[in-house]
DNA sequence: TGAGGGCATTGATTTGCATCAATGCCGGGG
DNA sequence: CCCCGGCATTGATGCAAATCAATGCCCTCA
């Protein structure tokens, strides 16, 4: 099966990344460069032992990787694709609190159940590690557990920036701080291009930024019009990025 | 100076409980009961290593403990009162993004910069501990990171549901969730009551919500009249839980 | 090739909450 | 005692975004 790489646009050269497990920067014959891995130092007979609790998989588009409340018994890194992670509400309301691109991990809160669910938008492969073993491989090298908590305050973060963005910003104001924070993400796994791809569906944007999708489609037309980006198949081409950063500005 | 006690209500003699920094259950002199406290067991010699970089605080309401993207030079310990944690835009709006109680942490992040101000809503105990002496006392204790990694992640899924509640909820069913959660919060930490505190304003309460104080108002003066709580001073009486956790419930 | 389903766009209309505005309550200070 | 300022409540009105509805554009598949 062929993957779906979010990264080939514009950048089919430098894209050639599989990082099997995203824990490593070097001494990994698998890596390549992941600047934003969780340690950028592991020594070989910690990545082999590392190699020996990981497991690469690849699942199509749609896929769910694990559901909400279900226990955790696994902690994912992914390394091609796009994952949306939701809640959900009894009578179907959706909410998208974020979408994993290759070397986000998944499941990290290292609590007994998984607090959201996790769906494949693309063509995805991870690599899942059984959690008792990421647990043991984990808990007596401080440097990574040192490292593993930064990871996770900086996901508290991004959660309060988008807490900010849903109490208190506009539609033009999420809409454009929304492409503007794909772009960034994009450009740090190596995908620098002023079209910023946009794998997940109208609905999935909606969700993410607690609007519907006509308001979405309204918004991204309206900044088409005035020529502050341009539409294109599977993606936006940003055109003028000072109207779009004085809208999606922290 | 007087500290005002959130625990007070209808808990008088159970509330005496002054942990100074949040960090042990038994061992530590100054300590009673913190269910929800980072490490449950930590050994004498380390109790008083802690003791040596601690430092007790007591602020009145109004003060500002740190500011958003100010260096982070301090980890705290709520011990008594309520604080709020905020995000401005440039504009004034504001988005709080969480009220620490007794026993909740801030600055775990472990970012060099806050992401949030913090502010006390009343008067404010707090334990503070120097970063720098924080991270080397943590350092070389896996249980205790462990213990902070899963206090973090705990965070990480609150603001998930918060996610959910801007993004997704009607103004009702912010309401009805913001009060039981206070009361689940307030029971946890020894006021077992119907009546919840609110020693926050409605422009708070509004903030963190993602409304307007009218409507908070509006909509409070509308679950009382339908007899769903009964607003008194400086709180709520909840009457019909389940009224309330069908408008509330996750 | 054309029926049918999924998705996006666009327009008309409604509505939930915001905004604007007035009033009331209370607590502190002269 | 009364004035004042801050906060909450309540009502009237406005508006941004939701809802309802129609159309078009691919796809896929028979």
């Amino acid at each position: 099966m062929r993957i779906a790489d979010p990264l080939q646009d514009s950048c089919a050269g430098a894209a050639t990344r599989d990082c099997r497990h995203g824990l490593a920067t070097n001494g990994c014959e698998d890596c390549k460069v992941r600047l934003f891995s969780v340690c950028a130092a592991l020594e070989a007979p910690e990545l082999e032992e590392l190699d020996r609790i990981s497991q690469a998989r690849e699942v199509p588009a749609r896929t769910t990787l694990f559901e909400q409340s279900a226990l955790a018994g696994s902690v994912f890194n992914v390394t091609e694709g796009v994952v949306r992670l939701y809640k959900s509400l009894p009578d179907g309301r959706r909410q998208i609190v974020g979408f994993a691109l290759p070397g986000d991990f998944l499941g990290l809160a290292l609590q007994d159940r998984y607090g959201v669910t996790a769906e494949a938008v693309t063509a995805v492969a991870v690599c899942r590690f059984a959690r008792p073993a990421f647990l043991a491989y984990v808990d007596d090298k401080p440097h990574l557990l040192r490292r593993l908590h930064e990871f996770a305050g900086h996901e508290l973060s991004l959660a309060q920036e988008q807490m900010l963005l849903l109490g208190r910003r506009t539609a033009e104001e999420k809409i454009a701080a929304f492409l503007l924070n794909m772009q960034a993400r994009y450009a740090r796994i190596g995908t620098v291009s002023v079209t910023v791809p946009l794998p997940m569906s109208r609905q999935d944007i909606a969700d993410y930024l607690g609007l519907t999708i006509e308001t979405v489609s309204r918004t991204l037309t309206r900044l088409a019009r005035e020529k502050a980006v341009l539409i294109v198949p599977d993606g936006v081409r940003l055109l003028d990025l000072e109207r779009l950063k004085l809208a999606g500005a922290s």
